[in-house]
DNA sequence: AATTGTTTTAACCAAATAGTACAAAAAGCT
DNA sequence: AGCTTTTTGTACTATTTGGTTAAAACAATT
């Protein structure tokens, strides 16, 4: 599509809108994540990419309009991992098992997007947010997970009478935890929970108390 | 030991140093807590206290030290705030219960705590952690905790092997992400977990899922 | 060849920002 | 009274910041 068509020819500079785009949006999303809004200097930004910082008021406009792009294709991109999860051929106790599981991992292995949670939760709302794209991101985690739980529930294996919203947010609140407050809980009590083994170890702690937690 | 002798008279300006260093103090820990290190002004926090910036460079040297103070004052607070529980009467699992549920409701009501616990972890230690502080709010809540679940093993009711580093962490991470993501969870889901009702019934379920996964 | 969109370069600006200098008054202590 | 500490006020500065301007070169499309 936007392949141009000479592009296997010697390493000479030819021109690729897109991915100058790309490589300012990759590297404006690992400033914002690490320093926050504020903390973000667009000077920074410029000198990180393969290109200038005329090349981003060109695209971009404004350090706001930036900011909410970055948001926007980091929510994007974690929805579409989200997508890779099947279990519909799992019993429920299983299925419930692997979404944990995958929300534990998936949630570890993205810290930028975190990140930038975090940013807008600080910032509470004020100017920021883009409320659509947390419904998108959100909106079919929650609607996988009933489906789990509906299906436990008619088998007999689950109790009755959980929210789905809730449960939702208990495993959520395990899950992003775990990344937000690596530093400061590190801090207190060492390392140990966050090494290979104590992530695993921890990823299968949050399984057990989530089914024990639906279980009849 | 520092109120003046002759504290009680008319509304007349009297010099008070500790209070006039309370009053910068109370006003920045709301700014950093509102806006983040790099996003809170220093001539904002001037306008916002009853004195004036110059005082602030008089008292506490520059903004970096400002900021380091709060952290160090809320962090006192929040200790003397855990200190207030008492359950040795208590069997363990009232006692694991009312720990569960005082958690819930002291981190509820310190979002200003939360909030400089955030932006430590997005700074991510960069030049700003005061780690000795962390560990000393943490590490009598670990010991508590430690104290209660032992009870509850050798009576029987809690099941052995649970480490208890990772039992604070699950009641951590509920507790905390409760404050913490409250804006963008919100904003995808509605405000229903977060009026008093929901609250109280969300604050239910977690004392019932620690409950749960700690039981014989 | 003309046109259009893309990219580079480098200087520049106005506003905001953290932090100071200087001076002087007021309060408390001995 | 004399001395120290606290407080106020104001103007100032050096630097950083987001953002702009102008001009020209380059690449691709027609």
């Amino acid at each position: 599509m936007s392949i141009p068509s000479t592009s296997n020819r010697s390493a000479a500079k030819k021109r690729n809108p897109e991915a100058v785009k790309a490589n300012i949006l990759r590297v404006a999303t690992e400033e914002f994540a690490t320093s926050g809004y504020a903390g973000a200097r667009v000077n920074v930004i410029a000198e990180k990419t393969d290109t200038s910082k005329r090349m981003i008021y060109y695209y971009f406009g404004d350090k706001k309009e930036l900011y909410r792009t970055v948001l926007e294709a980091a929510y994007r991109d974690i929805r579409l991992g989200e997508q890779q999860l099947h279990l519909n051929d799992l019993n429920p106790e299983q299925a419930l098992r692997s979404l944990v599981a995958f929300t534990f991992e998936h949630q570890r292995n993205n810290p930028q997007f975190i990140r930038l949670v975090m940013i807008e939760n600080i910032h509470e709302g004020r100017n920021l947010i883009a409320k659509e794209a947390f419904e998108e991101v959100n909106n079919p985690a929650i609607d996988r997970l009933g489906e789990i739980y509906q299906r436990g529930v008619e088998e007999g294996v689950f109790r009755s009478g959980i929210s789905v919203i809730e449960l939702h947010w208990l495993i959520s609140s395990a899950c992003f935890f775990n990344n937000s407050n690596r530093s400061t809980f590190s801090a207190a009590f060492g390392n140990d929970l966050f090494t290979e083994e104590g992530q695993s170890h921890l990823n299968q702690q949050v399984q057990e108390m989530i089914l024990r937690f639906v279980a009849n």
